[in-house]
DNA sequence: TCAACCCTACCAAGTGTTAGGTAGGATCAT
DNA sequence: ATGATCCTACCTAACACTTGGTAGGGTTGA
């Protein structure tokens, strides 16, 4: 691995963990082995090192919900399946979303920062959108809406059962979601 | 208002805006009036205010889902209108729930904070709790799972709504809520 | 040789917090 | 009634420390 991959690695997972603002270049430096300086030389400042994190990370979301439906190749096993996503960073230190918690942030938030959390969101709902589609759950003219809800209310879970470092928490709430009739049971 | 009472109201918008780590005394004391130094006349450290924040905070949310009640005296009708709670968040400022940002802090939390945040939350789930069974929408056994599930949707589509700064989406989020089942519609 | 890479050594600005002082009002013994 | 004493509420000035960021120099592999 790479220096500069280290250092997005080290600051996704402490963006994850205490935010935007919560990351700061010593303790970034000194997980990935090199001199706070040092990350100059890879990233001109910090507001462009979150924009990469922010980018890299729903690039790599975007490739699990691909990888995931591949497995399957059936959309509503694919939806069923979504909330895994946000498992998984919980499973992983009991760390949020990196969309979530820079949502939360999002006013004190740089420019090209903000541009990448969009997207992130973004992303998400148009997939959840076209699993939505091709299963036929919802009519075409509600998919939108319904998509952003499911991606509103499992970001939300997450936000919740962090807070108690609770995973059975997590997956209790998405099994209610289910017997609501928000997500395909 | 005394000095003790403006304190706190301008500590809660800035922790609603930036969340516990990002509110300072110097900001603070400049929107009150008064030097960053004499906020320690009123209180011994930053982490005795962020509690004292947070427990206000959830006193006056317990007083309006109260008040929301006594005006139709209806659990079907309070249990509709209990979004209105995040959503007087966002025509406010857009701010953002003080208990969802600090969920998001929550690792970072000083101790006394943590333990008002989850009062928080759970003063928010007992409430919807007790409507549910009043109401009979669901069993007394999944009452307190749903109310849960209710609390961290509506808090994650605030979420959302405030990073795109747009109530009409909080409003379609709700209202995908209630279409999809989760809340009475 | 030369550029990529990382270093040491800083800096200005900001952080929560403390020390010590002051103006003015209440309380009290004389 | 009056002076001594205390309290509330706030101040200025500084503390030790952390922040993102910069300047310039050394090392290393191609």
């Amino acid at each position: 691995m790479s220096t500069n991959d280290a250092i997005l690695a080290a600051a996704t997972r402490s963006a994850q963990a205490h935010g935007y603002g919560g990351m700061n270049y010593r303790d970034l430096a000194k997980e990935v082995g090199i001199k706070a300086a040092s990350i100059y030389h890879h990233f001109p400042s910090k507001a462009e090192l979150g924009a990469a994190v922010a980018k890299r990370y729903w690039e790599n979301t975007a490739a699990d919900l691909e990888a995931m439906f591949a497995e399957t190749g059936d959309p509503i096993k694919a939806l069923r399946r979504y909330p895994e996503i946000f498992r998984r960073s919980l499973e992983r230190g009991n760390r949020l979303c990196l969309g979530s918690f820079m949502s939360a942030e999002y006013d004190d938030l740089p420019e090209p920062v903000k541009k990448e959390v969009q997207t992130f969101a973004n992303v998400n709902v148009a997939w959840l959108r076209k699993l939505l589609n091709a299963a036929g759950v919802v009519g075409p003219e509600q998919s939108e809406e319904r998509a952003r809800a499911i991606f509103a209310a499992v970001a939300g879970a997450q936000l919740m059962a962090r807070s108690r470092a609770d995973i059975a928490l997590f997956d209790a709430l998405i099994k209610s979601y289910r017997s609501a009739g928000l997500l395909p049971a």
